[in-house]
Order: C-alpha cells, then sequence, then structure tokens
DNA sequence: ATTAAAAATGAATACAAATTCAGCTATAAT
DNA sequence: ATTATAGCTGAATTTGTATTCATTTTTAAT
C-alpha cells in the first residue's frame, strides 16, 4: 500500500479559498488550484466531488465556526447586550484576520451557495441572523437599547456592513488596518454618528 | 429599409437585470435573457458586443444615477450634514425601490465588474466613498458628529450594509418592507443602538 | 409592384474548462 | 526482492453555452 503524504485535503481546500478570493468562484479554474496546492487536476477530484463541493465545504465550515463562537457568546450570561455586540463583531473579525483570502470569498461569492436548493445555506444565515435579534431584543428588554429598533431590520444591514468592510480590509489586509474597522464599527453601533 | 419596432436596447437591458438578479451573472444564460425581451439570441449581439458589456452598461447607468443624485445632495447647502446622511440612505433605497431586481444584481455581481482590468468601475464606488466622508467630515467640523469617527471605515460599513439591506429586501420586496429599511436604518446611523 | 437595405433570426460553430479514467508510482506487507 | 494496492497523475473526453453569420423578414422609397 501506498501511504498519504501531508494533507492534500487541506492543502486543496486551502489553496480554492485563495484562488476563489483572487478570481472569484466562476473564473478560478480548477487547474490553478491544483497548481496553488501543488497536486494535480486529478487529484482534486479524489478529495472534491466536483468545483460547487469545494465552495460549499469552505462554507460549511466558516458558518459552522461562526455560529458555534456566536452561540457561546449571546448565551454567556455574564455579557451585558452591549458587550454581546462588540462580541459579535469580534467573532466576525476574528474569523478572517488570519484569512483574508475567506473574507474576500465570504463577500463575493456566498450568493452562489444561499440558493433555494441548498436550503441548509440560507438555515446558516437566518440561525446566525436570529442570534443578532436576541441580542437586540435583550437590549430592549433591559432598557438599555433604543426601543424603536427594528431587530431584523438592524440586524441585517448590520451583516451587510461586517461583511463588506472585511472585503474592503481584504484588499490591504495589514492588521493595523482590521482594529481600525473593529473600533470604528463598535464605535458607530454603540452611538451612531450624531452627538446628540 | 426597415424600421426598429419598440426599444429593444432597454428591453434587452431590462431582462437581463431580471436574468442576472434570478440566477446570478454566470449562471444566466443569454437565451434566457432573449426570452425574456421578447427577442431572438442573435438580436442581444446586434445591441451588446457580449455578455459582459451587457453587465457594465448595467452598472454604469447604475452608478451614474447614484452619483448624480448624491453629489448634488451633498452640495446642496440648505442640508445639514444629518440630513445628508438620511439623504444618502433615501438615494440608495430609491434606486432600487422600483426595480428590485436592479438591487439583486447590485449585491451579487458589483464585484465582476469591480476589477483592476476596469479601473473605470473602481472610481465610481471611490467617488461615492468620498462623498459619503466628505458628509462625515463636513458633520465633525460643525461640531454635531462623533469627533473620533473614522470617516473611511464608517463609509464601509454603511455601503456595506445598505447594500445588503437592499438584497434582503429584494426576496420579498413589498414597499411597505423597504420604508422599515429606510426608517431603520436612519435610525441606527443617527442614534446608535444605545439609550445612553 | 418592385427593390434595397436595415433589422432580426436561430442553427451551426467555436471554445473554454470541468471532469474522467487508464495508466503510473510509491510504499506496506510478505 | 516481490507484490498488492492505495494514491496520484494529466492527457483525452465531455459538456455547456457564448458567439457568429448565412439566411429570412420587414418596411420605406420608388
Amino acid at each position: 500500500m501506498r501511504r498519504k503524504e501531508g494533507n492534500k485535503e487541506a492543502d486543496i481546500l486551502a489553496a480554492a479559498i485563495r484562488i476563489f478570493a483572487r478570481d472569484g468562484f466562476h473564473q478560478a479554474k480548477i487547474l490553478h488550484i491544483a497548481e496553488a496546492a501543488d497536486v494535480s487536476v486529478g487529484t482534486v477530484y479524489l478529495y472534491f466531488e466536483n468545483k460547487n463541493h469545494l465552495l460549499r465545504k469552505i462554507f460549511e465550515s466558516l458558518w459552522d465556526s461562526l455560529l458555534t463562537r456566536s452561540e457561546a457568546l449571546v448565551n454567556d450570561p455574564s455579557l451585558d447586550p452591549l458587550q454581546k455586540i462588540d462580541g459579535i463583531v469580534d467573532v466576525v473579525f476574528d474569523s478572517f484576520s488570519q484569512n483574508p483570502s475567506l473574507g474576500a470569498v465570504f463577500q463575493k461569492d456566498m450568493h452562489l451557495v444561499q440558493r433555494p436548493e441548498h436550503p441548509r445555506f440560507g438555515d446558516y444565515l437566518n440561525r446566525f441572523m436570529r442570534l443578532g435579534e436576541k441580542i437586540l431584543r435583550e437590549g430592549q428588554s433591559r432598557g438599555i437599547f433604543h426601543p424603536e429598533t427594528d431587530a431584523r431590520v438592524t440586524v441585517t444591514f448590520i451583516f451587510g456592513g461586517l461583511r463588506f468592510s472585511i472585503n474592503q480590509w481584504t484588499l490591504n489586509p495589514v492588521p493595523e488596518n482590521l482594529e481600525l474597522f473593529r473600533a470604528g464599527v463598535k464605535r458607530l453601533l454603540r452611538g451612531g454618528l450624531s452627538l446628540v
């Protein structure tokens, strides 16, 4: 028998993230992913059924990580709602800080898996949104958030803002800039623009 | 000679927006666009060089409209910075209220034209962002916006939030929901989440 | 009525790239 | 040393669809 050397599955997945980030899913060529992973084209198909599965795997593990961390945060009774909002911002930024390419894929290609034929991915997003809404409603019922805030609308806006911010950061992914985004977003969410 | 009947160019463009919105640019078939526009495949190529040009035309006219209206708003001396922020929100929502499909394309396919080989589209986005930053800095120098707000970061977040909000609205594009988004976003931007 | 040429058609073509698979390679077991 | 077989390769195949263009249709002018 022959033994597998290294971890080709992980190498291919990491390469796919880089190539999808650079070229976008549909422009990305399997040959380029194979080259970036230092394997042959055929090997990509030994580990992944096809190109679409590659993308789905990327989003599955991303959502798993985002949801696991966010759920822990939301259910932590030692945190107040404002700390939970900051925590969600941290969860999202920290999920991409070590892998800017993943952030670019998250922005550019999420809609490719979010289709009626793959309800799983719609569920992921809904679960994430519901966590956000839960924080907002908790803050409202405790009297520390504006009562007239529409939770659904606000969470949608925040999700879009975070996602695009991450994508813009990936254009020049230096850690200092991510910290600027992190602080700026928290500031805006807490207090808004207006001084009064 | 034969005379053109109707306005096929406009019909094709409108059909392309619908099909791109439904299927995404790369999944969309020229045949489906032709059918939706009630013309033949060949006719699409009489009016547009190729599929990419179709997408570029959509974004060109969208950006022209967004920038023209936003520039007028930002340069209106009768408005204070907070009114200008509300105005930008209105400009964006109003640009899609009559055509939800355009909103879906704006979210899903913008990155396809935003590439180094088409600097024009990078410029459009930059111009739009600079208008937003101008409003924020004006508000800060007038002492009505938080001085520690980072204009670039904040504008990026707002842009992403608006774009994703529009896209979520297009999933169920009833006017009442758009008004919920409009009011909710303005509320959040003005005062943030926290009551204190 | 006939004609000229613009407008429109859609079957045929071209082509890019995803996917396959027959053959090759490396290694664990004997 | 030999063998069996899992792991890997990449040229050849298949597939899907964008694009072309020879042909047909329409209508304005004569």
